[in-house]
DNA sequence: CCTTAATCCTGGAAGC
DNA sequence: TGCTTCCAGGATTAAG
């Protein structure tokens, strides 16, 4: 999510105010309607954008909205999708046009009258775009069924949906439990609350999960500030690579120590995800009497320098 | 209630 | 060099 939303700032400066002039869709199958992905009436409306002018951006979890004046572009990008807008005149549009699983590409002319380019890829076509009417369309059929967004959900809202019997890395993915935690974030958010991701969330104290709440925050925050985190595919608007990625202090890391106590990081698989925690600072707490309201040994978060 | 495995795809890295 | 195998940021579905 943090992807997404620094994604979704750098797009909006370049296509915001812009009038969508062409529409071309190289791979319908990337392209969702009520019937399935694909087909000829989902290159058809996609093509209906155009003379549309791009009003303005939203987003949850990782879900991004493009609105324009003939409808709702909704984007998501899985795990190797790319957005990117550049001047039809730079350099780079010649490339970006022509690499491969490039499926749309939008022109765009600004109030100047210059034109760019908006490219949609994605190798491995685990994301998707497709067409609403409106925003409130896009919030009644897909955000609605999305937990609050994890950027901005309450320390209350936080604390009953995640006080439940399955484990809290399993809670934190559900995007309809809390909407944006991907697998890196999640195990970045639990090694700074102390938390091992096996833990049932119904037997972590309120303290312990006040304090993840706090953690998942703080991370998120960083990452966006940062431009989220490139592994091998993120790139933003511009075609730049988040820096985030460098700060991981667990995920990726197993078998090296941990940043804080030097313990050698453990990995594993928790809700059918690769993971990564410290044994020492997050240790399997016995959920010996599961009042929930056990002593908690350091509550201690380390807060990100920046900002 | 909660968990796992399979599925959709491509491509990079590691192993032989 | 070339082949095979495994793994990856996600999300849904079926089955246990």
């Amino acid at each position: 999510m943090p992807e997404i939303e620094h994604l979704r700032r750098t797009l909006a400066k370049r296509i915001v105010g812009s009038t969508i002039d062409c529409v071309d869709v190289r791979r319908a199958d990337v392209i969702r309607t009520p019937r399935g992905r694909g087909g000829r009436q989902a290159t058809a409306a996609m093509c209906g954008l155009r003379g549309a002018r791009v009003t303005t951006t939203d987003r949850h979890g990782k879900q991004l909205a493009i609105l324009t004046t003939r409808g709702v572009l909704v984007v998501h990008l899985g795990m190797s999708g790319r957005l990117q807008a550049v001047g039809e005149q730079e350099p780079t549009s010649a490339a970006l046009v022509g690499a491969s699983h490039v499926h749309m590409v939008m022109t765009l002319i600004d109030a100047e009258g210059r034109r760019s380019i908006m490219v949609h890829r994605d190798p491995r076509r685990f994301g998707g775009l497709w067409l609403r009417d409106t925003l409130e369309d896009v919030r009644r059929a897909e955000w609605s069924r999305l937990g609050p967004d994890a950027l901005t959900i309450r320390r209350e809202c936080f604390l009953a949906r995640l006080s439940r019997g399955r484990s809290i890395k399993a809670m934190l993915l559900d995007q309809s439990i809390v909407a944006g935690v991907g697998n890196i974030y999640a195990d970045e958010a639990l090694h700074r609350a102390r938390l091992h991701p096996a833990t049932r969330g119904v037997s972590v104290s309120r303290d312990r999960l006040g304090l993840l709440h706090t953690a998942l925050g703080a991370v998120l925050r960083a990452a966006v500030r940062a431009g989220g985190s490139t592994i091998r595919d993120f790139q933003d608007a511009a075609g730049r690579f988040g820096t985030y990625a460098g700060r991981h202090r667990v995920y990726a890391r197993a078998g090296l120590p941990c940043l804080d106590c030097g313990t050698v990081l453990a990995g594993s698989t928790v809700a059918g995800r690769t993971t990564v925690h410290c044994p020492m600072c997050q240790p399997r707490r016995s959920a010996a009497g599961s009042s929930g309201t056990r002593s908690i040994d350091r509550l201690s978060t380390p807060v990100d320098s920046t900002g």
